[in-house]
DNA sequence: AGAGAGAGTGTACGAACGTACTAATTAGTA
DNA sequence: TACTAATTAGTACGTTCGTACACTCTCTCT
């Protein structure tokens, strides 16, 4: 036994190429018409395979469409948060999570815009397992947004007067809709709009004319 | 002829009640799950009719998506252009239309959200006539934000130095993210956040300390 | 009152879906 | 080299979709 103790199955080098190359399909797809779009058929379409072919990677759709996520959280990890927190701490985080993020979407690492954009409108309404898992990752983002602007403060980099979690929002407003109207437009230079509304919301929490 | 030249169907009294009880029905389905679960027998089901039963008051499905769209349009326009537009004309108008759509998401006037939110996301990427209507109709409420930001510059109610349309894009930007974010956490209260960003931007637009 | 037509039911068809199987193939290992 | 199992194709089943058509019922108008 090569494996110590295991019941998952020995994956060939032609089934693990074949996997990632799904994933990659399904991410991309599930990003421009989101996770409902998502099946076999139309992926096997894309790839060359069959129904069957592509099915049996997965346990079933549902496991498909969370094993999606799981990879395109992988790879926001590290094209915006790897990027992103990489800069000096405190309001230099801040600012460097908003530009990570506007600039991925302007490289268009996904083919329609932000993946998890498109997840939070597409599963902020109905309920179960999906909406759940959503939820708790937005939470996680936004938790996280206001966790650097909290430091920012502490720092004394912002304003004490600013609520983090009220800076939090106005910044992810602008990032939302960039990457919103940059899709729908075909727009790019959009995504200037959000960039200078960061800015601007930075820099006012950062020098406040309150005293 | 009770009617001049006309090839449309004389409707009876019950077709119409049914009619519209259809279209109130799509669209809350719309607004929660998105126009590409709007199906008859979906309809059917909730209505307690038949799927032909349904589908007998549209062409097809394709008319029965814009039919909807149109009565969303009428709703919204009732319940957040008109009283928002009541308001003085400049600054006011600007306020009033951010509130009343604020309001508009408070009330719960469509179960889901904001409808046309929904169809933002639901077709910010794929192509065709109901992308191409939908890009129209955002570009038409932000062109009119734009142009409210241009009448209160022109008033001098907001500082010389603020583009407009920047303006807008950061009106727009929390109202939108109030929406997903008060649908995704099943918590109206985060559309005090909202509320909070639009005062914000709105005074800072009015008393800049440029100069 | 009677005729005409709209409203709604029931049925059917083809396409696409997820899923569950079998069979053939092929890579990796012993 | 020969065996074993992962990979993939192929097929089939049941469901749901949009659409179409035939049919009954009932409102509305003359």
């Amino acid at each position: 036994m090569t494996d110590h103790m295991s019941d998952a199955p020995v994956r060939r080098s032609d089934g693990e190429r074949s996997h990632v190359a799904i994933l990659e399909a399904a991410m991309r797809l599930a990003s421009v018409e989101g996770l409902g779009s998502l099946t076999f058929g139309r992926l096997a379409g894309e790839l060359g395979l069959t129904k069957s072919g592509v099915a049996a990677h997965f346990d079933s759709r549902q496991h498909l469409q969370e094993e999606t996520i799981a990879a395109a959280q992988r790879i926001f990890d590290r094209e915006v948060l790897e990027p992103g927190l990489a800069a000096q701490e405190g309001i230099g985080q801040l600012e460097g999570v908003c530009e990570a993020y506007l600039s991925y979407l302007e490289r268009g690492v996904f083919a329609g815009g932000c993946f998890f954009a498109q997840l939070l409108a597409e599963f902020d309404a109905p309920s179960g397992p999906i909406h759940d898992a959503v939820a708790d990752g937005q939470r996680g983002w936004l938790g996280m947004l206001e966790g650097l602007a909290e430091t920012a403060r502490q720092r004394g980099e912002i304003d004490t007067a600013v609520e983090p979690a009220q800076l939090a929002f106005e910044l992810y407003a602008p990032l939302e809709l960039a990457n919103y109207l940059s899709m729908l437009y075909r727009d790019p230079s959009i995504i200037e709009r959000g960039r200078a509304a960061v800015r601007d919301t930075i820099g006012r929490a950062g020098h406040a004319d309150h005293g």
